[in-house]
DNA sequence: TTGTACGCGTTATCAG
DNA sequence: CTGATAACGCGTACAA
């Protein structure tokens, strides 16, 4: 027995069905039934008839772990979104899948928190699957994310923000354009006391953008009002935040004519709110929000919003992923930039001052 | 060079740092690299530290599929839903995250569009990623989905709906039996005609379960009554079908004084269409959802719905492939039924008649 | 059109 | 506690 060099026990304990046993089934050796799978049109109608017979009998799954170890692409697509719950990255997911899925790429879906540490462990551990591109949200990364994804040598795609100098490229819209375009408006209009509210210390980037455009638009067309700004703190983004929000602007602020929601969630619950405790809006109150969900043109009255096309963000990140890994798989150097833009809504919920 | 045998271009392309550069680094053997990934408290202190420090000065990032070939297990548990942009779905998602990530499972997501047949496919692309475990949504498959689940000898969990006979064990509550309980409800308010309304052709099978227990509770506890039911057919679940859907009632069914939706999205469009068109709810007409969300407890009138715990369902469910990954890891034959049960909610868009 | 011989990067196994 | 060696299942390159 000692002399039986080299013998072991099999380590398979699965026991699925490889491709050589559908080789064996068919009498042709393994690489034929694997170009019977991958290239059936170089293999001849009479093996490959036989080849697909024996799959079906044996109940043959190709192993992707092997195939994706041998051939160096995995036919996967890494995507790192703040939370599955979110129902705007959701229809960003359900547009990338929509442009990836029929070319035969899968998505591989990791949640950050809203937070770059989280982002970095979830990067890591998707990388790991060494995805043929990877799309996040947000154009800030830690340092040793961005050490990753220039050593992933895959194409990256940056969302819902812009940057001149993305990793590789960045398909998105300016949370500060859109939300002083939203600003202007509502100045326009006539209001004399606007206030902000939403979430502002959960680690979302661009929420943070959207304040700040708000900020520079009270200095820049409100000189001498105050600036207010409610933060929902660790509450989440909820409609219960947002009735919460709209209870303590009445109650700590009574002047403001005019409340700017950081998202539409907010400003559903704090309409419903109003609606409830009899407060006329935009009569006593003007209300907005940002995003532009379904809700907000179903509510009584209609919300104005900046729209957001988050479902074309990830149809786009699809269709720049496709490109890159046509032309080689790898990160070129020149950047691309998709703006998708935003798209002011009109409302029922704000109104001519006077 | 003829006698040369064997010497081949490297294949490699991608060019990533290896278990094997990490151990040359650290002057030590590639396997107490993977040592001291995976098995740290076996490794001397000593080289530990040796080895942890080569893998932040390479940038070494494993490579799962190798990994997974070589230990023939994935850490990936495959999840089917119908689409990521119904939130119902994507709050079991998270539940199940949330239980699976502390212990290293990630999640690997497709969609079945409420198709059986597209399930089929996408559960044969994500079994040729051997996953440790599969979680659906339904208890419905086609006779090859059910051969595949079996063959792939993993735990298997189905959900959002009960059987006596899973594929392995099941995580859900009775469709038919939470309709039937909040028809019984409106029935003991004393509604006269109540009418259904939803999507019923669709695909989706859960759907057709609550149809089924309106359809049994007219014919039981309303005799004679005629069974109305309104398909929103190929509009899909979304708050603008819900307001055609009561538009539609009130067109053609004038002596309804009721209606159920098979949704709370349904029933959300509908309430908001009553504000805005000064139809009074209840007092003109009832309303009742299915499902509890967030929403419902906002809007005006509250909603009468049928919550579903559905976060529960997904945490739940990882506690299940847990359980059963531990104890070997193949469905041992003892199916595990767990019932999350449903819970009625009163609210204000329904009342005592007379 | 089909077959043969590796190699992909990691872990299981056994020996030291 | 550490190292050498052989798998894991499939695709690439080359030969026939």
């Amino acid at each position: 027995m000692s002399s039986e060099a080299g013998r072991r026990a099999s380590r398979r304990s699965t026991r699925s069905v490889t491709l050589a046993e559908v080789a064996e089934h068919a009498g042709v050796s393994p690489q034929t039934v694997s170009r019977a799978i991958r290239t059936p049109d170089v293999v001849s109608e009479d093996t490959l008839e036989r080849v697909q017979a024996s799959i079906r009998a044996t109940g043959y799954v190709p192993n992707l772990a092997a195939s994706n170890l041998a051939s160096n692409r995995s036919n996967t697509i890494a995507v790192l979104i703040p939370a599955v719950s979110a129902s705007v990255f959701a229809d960003t997911v359900q547009g990338l899948d929509s442009v990836l899925a029929p070319h035969g790429y899968h998505l591989f879906i990791g949640t950050t928190e809203y937070s770059l540490q989280q982002e970095e462990a979830t990067l890591r551990a998707l990388l790991g699957r060494r995805p043929d591109g990877v799309v996040l949200v947000g154009t800030e990364h830690t340092p040793e994310a961005q050490a990753l994804l220039a050593a992933a040598r895959v194409p990256v795609v940056e969302s819902w923000e812009l940057t001149q100098h993305p990793v590789d490229s960045v398909v998105g819209f300016s949370n500060y354009a859109a939300m002083s375009a939203l600003f202007e408006h509502v100045h326009a209009l006539g209001y004399r006391c606007p206030v902000l509210a939403g979430q502002f210390a959960g680690g979302d980037v661009r929420a943070l953008r959207r304040r700040a455009a708000f900020e520079d638009g009270m200095r820049r067309l409100y000189p001498g009002v105050p600036v207010r700004i409610l933060d929902s703190g660790a509450a989440g983004v909820s409609l219960d935040a947002g009735r919460d929000l709209f209870r303590q602007v009445r109650s700590e602020l009574p002047r403001a004519d005019l409340i700017m929601f950081a998202s539409d969630v907010f400003a559903t619950g704090a309409t419903l709110e109003a609606v409830r405790s009899g407060v006329a809006i935009p009569g006593e109150l003007g209300i907005t929000g940002f995003g532009g969900f379904e809700v907000g043109r179903h509510l009584v009255p209609q919300l104005t919003t900046m729209a957001i096309p988050s479902r074309r963000i990830g149809e786009e990140a699809g269709r720049v992923l496709l490109e890159r890994i046509a032309a080689g798989g790898r990160q070129t150097g020149e950047a691309r930039i998709v703006d998708v833009g935003h798209t002011l809504v009109l409302g029922e919920s704000t109104v001519w001052q006077r």
